[in-house]
DNA sequence: CATGTGACCGGTG
DNA sequence: ACACCGGCCACAT
């Protein structure tokens, strides 16, 4: 995991936007990417989901001691509500992290169909800008 | 060092 | 509705 400063600051966007998303509700990597300023990057949105927990960790060594209670855990970060634009579960191969992502929107109140969709007109969350 | 793969997306045909 | 493409970049081989 050797990640330049600029890619850092990425992923640390993305991990902050996810962290956003309220409960119940979803929103896609494409537009993670749009709010990043980086519309075109939203492949690294899936990216640094998929490599969440190794991230997270690297993140976390490089802030000062007293801030590293604080910083994202895999448990605490809803990635979750982070959905494909065409408001589907994206299929990971092998894992049944998929499973388990259906699982937690349900318990949170978002209906998910047997193809793995959840309707986003309902329970999308696409705002033009956030504040960090 | 080079090449292929992928939690993606919008545009084009 | 479907398939392909280019853009992007971390990782694996």
């Amino acid at each position: 995991m050797n990640l330049t400063d600029e890619s850092k600051n990425f992923h640390h966007g993305v991990y902050t936007v996810v962290s956003l998303i309220p409960y119940g509700h979803v929103t896609s990597y494409g537009h993670i990417a749009y709010l990043l300023n980086k519309p075109q990057n939203s492949r690294q949105v899936g990216s640094a989901l998929k490599h969440l927990s190794i991230v997270l960790q690297s993140l976390r060594q490089d802030l000062p001691e007293e801030e590293r209670q604080d910083y994202f855990t895999v448990d605490t970060l809803p990635w979750w509500r982070v959905l494909s634009s065409a408001g589907k579960i994206s299929p990971r191969g092998n894992s049944n992290a998929e499973y388990i992502q259906a699982i937690r929107l349900q318990e949170e109140g978002v209906a998910v169909s047997s193809g793995h969709k959840v309707d986003l007109d309902e329970y999308g969350w696409f705002p033009d800008e956030v504040d960090f």
